[in-house]
DNA sequence: TGATCCAGTGACAACGTTATCAGCGTCGTG
DNA sequence: CACGACGCTGATAACGTTGTCACTGGATCA
């Protein structure tokens, strides 16, 4: 900016006018300015100017998933990434892989690089540690799970409603033994999609069998491998629930694996690329991610800009049910 | 800072000293800083120290990708964040979706914010404007595509085996009319791949049928309408060659449709999610996508760091054929 | 005993920018 | 003609930090 200025024969805060595009510069200078810059290819220090400027924004988010190669993930990134252009913002994103410290870690970096506000998919830890955080005034929204020890913004599905539904489908059409495979029950999503399952069998008068709902699930491996084991042992389901869409592939792998695909039916939460191409289709609860994702920014911004104060908002965002074949197969 | 020093009793310097951990600060001292600091909440402030600081490296590195949300672009995403994690290097993404203007605005906006390096899958457009960039020491790295107008490092799949090798197989189960469907040629995948597919012709002695050769397909739903076409036409193929993952999964949505799925050949070019589940099984040509990432951000850190000048390095990532049912399927 | 050294500490300038305010000339107005 | 208003410009300080260097006091050595 020095080297512009001497070269442009003008004061750098000339210089800075210019790049600014404030009002009250000459034209002749002006031009000078964008010549000299143009020669020596200037280009503004954004990181020197957010230090100086009055408000302290960086016009950049921090984003933690779970894992950004899983699909769901990378919907949610390319949603809030498409809301935070809008508005001219940065998007860092991280994957935490279920590490409760490694989480820890990446937030406080973010935050050490003054990231306007954090979107946080969250594990099944504490998060107090990001209060002071919070009520300094850096706005953060968790998304697809609530948060442990601390109170702000969440967004999610309905994932009670959404898994119940899928469940009063399978017992209208005759299921009584409804196997119920899931997450870490810790983690808020996995508990409410359980409480789902929970609900709809006491409303259809069914039994709850422990020995059909297996939670902790956490790979697509880990799914398979306990969807044979439900499937070969002395009594098994006539229908499975998968509450996550690892889950539920790993579910269809068992099931081809031990040719009972056309047998056991399947409803999984969370819909997957091709699972209407697969023998047969697969009946899943659809999540809207685009809209999480676009909801989670504008909690954040809304905040950030001091539209909304106060005490979180919990945001729930409508499922739609697509049955498709498998959720239809009858009990045998 | 300031009143961490106040409050400790000390000078700023020495909070300084004791927050970045240099030695020579004796253990009064550093915990009475460190103290006053958890008392006030201090957080150092990244921005402003690598401001200051001599090395102006923002442990920040850029990434474009055409589109997070496809499954490519997200496994490589992944491969470059862990990468760039064991650096302590953090990874800002954005989506170009195929819009050289957005890649301009978008590099600019990177760079702008000191990012320490670029690692861009470019659009067909020409790079030159990155030219001073480079020059002035900003490592870039293309991947996946060369750029135009450019000379940079680049990393990319062995396009031309990978897809000869594909041919050959469907050659050698006897195949003579095998079309290509594929991206615009302007893009140096795509035309390497176009390539492959047509040395593997000149090689098995078949004819360039003009005909079977569609080029330009941007989305699975082009590539469903146009397999469409080629079946319906009056000498339709009795194979084809889908280059890339969304146009196979086009491909595979228009052999059902028509229910020709067990009579067609079938070969991709990268695999996907469940590939190995629809019926038939998906044969692909398998990229190393994480290899892909991995390897860009080695090139990437490796420049950064003057380990390596000169001109730019080309490095192809070997693909590995992956022969399933769908690319069994013999000529009718 | 005096010179030397070293560990520990702080004052100050600087990174590249923008906010503030003052200065300058020109113009219109009473 | 005096005066204020206004448009344009620049000098300077400041943002939060770290590099440089100088200082202090006590330990070590010949």
């Amino acid at each position: 900016m020095r080297d512009v200025a001497k070269l442009a024969g003008v004061s750098i805060k000339t210089v800075s006018r210019v790049v600014n595009d404030e009002p009250a510069v000459s034209d002749a200078l002006k031009t000078k300015v964008l010549t000299a810059a143009a020669q020596l290819g200037y280009r503004p220090n954004f990181t020197a100017s957010t230090l100086r400027r009055s408000s302290t924004t960086t016009r950049t988010i921090g984003l933690l998933l779970k894992n950004v190669a899983n699909p769901f993930c990378a919907a949610l990134l390319r949603a809030i990434e498409d809301a935070a252009r809008q508005r001219d913002v940065m998007v860092i994103s991280a994957s935490i892989d279920e590490d409760d410290d490694r989480e820890r870690r990446l937030s406080q970096a973010f935050l050490a690089r003054n990231v306007d506000g954090l979107i946080i998919v969250p594990t099944a830890g504490n998060h107090s540690y990001l209060a002071r955080e919070v009520d300094r005034g850096t706005p953060v929204v968790f998304v697809d799970r609530a948060p442990a020890g601390i109170d702000a913004d969440t967004v999610s599905s309905e994932n009670v409603v959404g898994s119940r539904q899928a469940m009063e489908h399978l017992i209208a059409i005759g299921h009584r033994r409804i196997a119920y495979i899931g997450n870490d029950t810790r983690i808020s999503t996995a508990s409410d999609r359980l409480l789902g399952y929970r609900e709809a069998l006491a409303a259809g008068g069914l039994a709850w069998s422990p020995e059909l709902v297996i939670t902790d699930v956490y790979s697509e491996d880990i799914a398979e491998r306990v969807v044979r084991g439900l499937l070969l042992s002395r009594r098994p389901p006539t229908a499975l629930f998968t509450a996550q869409n690892l889950i539920t592939i790993g579910a269809v792998r068992a099931l081809r694996s031990l040719d009972l695909h056309h047998k056991i039916a399947l409803f999984g939460f969370d819909d997957f690329l091709l699972s209407d191409l697969l023998d047969p289709q697969v009946a899943v609860v659809e999540q809207d991610i685009y809209r999480l994702g676009q909801t989670a920014a504008t909690l954040l911004f809304d905040r950030q800009e001091g539209r909304r104060t106060g005490p979180g908002e919990h945001i729930r965002i409508p499922t739609r049910l697509i049955v498709r074949s498998s959720g239809d197969l009858p009990p045998t």
